[in-house]
DNA sequence: ATTTTACGTCAGCCATGTTGACTTAAATTT
DNA sequence: AAATTTAAGTCAACATGGCTGACGTAAAAT
């Protein structure tokens, strides 16, 4: 009884210990996300337009349907950052070669310099924290991280990050 | 010039993996959030109210000015959630001591038994992700995500989630 | 007595998510 | 060849949760 109030039950130091990892991957997400959106703000874009942004550039001839797979929103989301995107030459959509209903899509030089420079300052913060911790800590970050990612579809994503 | 775009330039190799770690934080934070929707759903509540609950569960008696510089999101927002957490009996609040003006907030037992359910599934996760990385990969984990939290408050906040 | 601070409200705007219904063209199946 | 399924797009309406700006009140600090 009185040892579940104990601070030297392991069982409370394990959720607390858990309630804190919680927690920093919350603030280490709110400051990492803080950086691009400045530079957003100059083009009237949004994170969402960063995030297509971005997955363009890692996987240049996506389809649609891909993409709003990894993004986890519906089509109708999709399609005014994109088309905004594509009026305003940052990205560009060629029909599938084996499947002409599909409209993949590449960042024009144009989106290749805006995700560069978005992306810029992240890089910088995370390789400086990379810097101050060690590989072996990145390594630990870079597991415990994949353990998060949902169970399912692991392989799958973590091919696509890792590049197939 | 050849070896900029050479796989085995050092540079690249670099940057590859900082791109891969960025995706992983992106992938690892959409899921690890996608749990306790379902259940706020069943309440006609957000993630923002989310955030309210665990972080005055986490701050018991914490003031409003604080909460706002956690969220990092203006009064305005904040008050539309929180109205609606007060009404609806899950969180409470009540006059400062010493400062009569504030307003400090507790959670209720009702707003107890909430965060509780919210993050139960969230702590399981982590906790899996934890027992499969192992003791020293969790270290790794926390010194990264601590090195990405802006550098200017990085104290302020650690000690706030490691409790002062 | 005046100013500052903590908190609150009203009003309106914007970005980005949702659902549902419907279209078009190409690919696939029967 | 005809019917069905799939990839993508569109229109419309709505919800959530950010934002700015203006203004109010009570308590604390000067």
């Amino acid at each position: 009884m009185a040892d579940v109030k104990s601070g030297a039950s392991p069982l409370f130091l394990r959720e607390e210990e858990l309630r804190q990892c919680i927690e920093l991957l919350f603030f280490a997400y709110r400051d990492f996300t803080a950086g691009p959106d400045k530079i957003l703000k100059e083009y009237n874009f949004g994170r969402a337009h960063h995030r297509v942004i971005h997955f363009v550039w890692r996987n240049q001839g996506i389809s649609v349907s891909e993409l709003l797979d990894i993004l986890r929103i519906t089509k109708q989301s999709l399609s005014r950052v994109l088309n905004a995107l594509v009026e305003r030459g940052f990205i560009e959509q060629r029909p599938g070669v084996t499947d002409r209903r599909q409209r993949l899509l590449y960042l024009t030089e144009k989106g290749q310099a805006l995700e560069h420079k978005l992306s810029e300052e992240q890089r910088n913060l995370v390789a400086k924290a990379f810097r101050e911790a060690g590989g072996e800590a990145v390594a630990g970050y870079r597991q415990v991280l994949s353990g998060l990612i949902n169970e399912e579809d692991r392989e799958t994503v973590l091919k696509r990050i890792l590049g197939n």
